[in-house]
DNA sequence: ACATGTTTAAATCTCC
DNA sequence: GGAGATTTAAACATGT
């Protein structure tokens, strides 16, 4: 493990399946869909480790398209030229990484057997509609609709019926950054500012290794091109589509990493509402100056440094 | 030829 | 340790 200021994270690998890039990459997109070629850029351009071996990877990731039933297909149409077909996301697999960490999803999205060709098909030829209806018609403002080409079901996800168990993953974007922090992530502020805001001990250490690792992704400042929002991880994804949220606003404290409520069951920390202002940041603090220095020397979960402050 | 897409298989990783 | 998720490799098909 190179150390923080001495060798660059840059290119090491970032802590993200292929699955969560992808992800990332077509939220990334304002029509929520990408060709091929786009999500590699996407990747490419973020993450300095994907620019080499790009045969390697860039094979696994087809595979992932292809394999996971997360990922549809659109055709192109006849007014969109180009290579390959368009991928997005399927409108019920916005739960995938429920605890919002990007690290390994819980489950894998599947379609039932009798469903899948069915529903893949008819979800990709009603997105496919929605999108050129939409075109026709010169609606679908991000005001109206939720995000321009946001698929029509996109923000009530139902492969819960609707339920979230609540929890999310204690290194989840949108725990360790509180949505109420919306304006200072507008404003600029890089995170270590906002972690020290909230009250986390951010040791320069931490900060400079974030700001020197990927300074692309680690400094929401400097990351012109995406919006920025409490609606938006560090890439500019919109992270509701991500994980699935109840709209309930969690705590942006580091927990152990606890099992995952099943489905249905309550929240694992039900009492814990408001936002993270109101939090004891003596209770946060202790919590992550014993999980700090362990993840940063590799010990317990191997989670990358930086997923811990993006 | 090359990019894209599908499928199979095996290795590896992570969680329980 | 087992189950399931992820990664990797590879073969093959298709389209431009």
């Amino acid at each position: 493990m190179p150390r923080p200021g001495k060798n660059s994270y840059s290119d090491q690998k970032p802590p993200y399946s292929y699955i969560s890039l992808t992800a990332m990459a077509i939220q990334s997109s304002q029509e929520k869909m990408l060709p091929l070629s786009d999500i590699y850029k996407f990747i490419m351009d973020r993450f300095p480790y994907y620019r080499e071996n790009t045969q390697r990877w860039q094979n696994s990731l087809r595979h992932n398209l292809s394999f996971n039933d997360c990922f549809i297909k659109i055709p192109r149409r006849p007014d969109q030229p180009g290579k390959g077909s368009f991928w997005a996301l399927h409108p019920d697999c916005g739960d995938m990484f429920e605890n919002g960490s990007f690290l390994r999803r819980r489950k894998r999205f599947k379609l039932m057997r009798s469903d899948h060709l069915a529903s893949k098909n008819s979800q990709m030829l009603h997105y496919f509609h929605h999108q050129h209806h939409q075109a026709k018609l010169g609606i679908g403002t991000p005001e109206t609709t939720g995000g321009v080409g946001r698929l029509p079901q996109f923000q009530t996800y139902s492969i819960n019926g609707g339920q979230s168990s609540g929890f999310k993953h204690p290194f989840a974007i949108e725990n360790i950054i509180g949505r109420d922090y919306k304006g200072m992530m507008a404003s600029g502020l890089p995170i270590a500012s906002v972690m020290h805001h909230l009250g986390y001990p951010v040791p320069s250490q931490i900060s400079n290794m974030v700001n020197s690792m990927w300074p692309h992704v680690g400094m929401l400042d400097s990351m012109a091109p995406m919006p920025i929002s409490s609606d938006y991880g560090p890439f500019g994804v919109p992270m509701k589509t991500l994980c699935h949220t109840t709209g309930q606003t969690m705590p942006a404290v580091p927990l152990p990493i606890k099992p995952t409520p099943s489905l249905g069951q309550v929240s694992a920390i039900p009492t814990l509402t408001g936002n993270a202002a109101h939090l004891c940041p003596s209770s946060a603090s202790s919590l992550l100056e014993k999980t700090l220095p362990d993840m940063i020397e590799g010990k317990g979960n191997s989670l990358h440094p930086a997923l811990m402050l993006s």
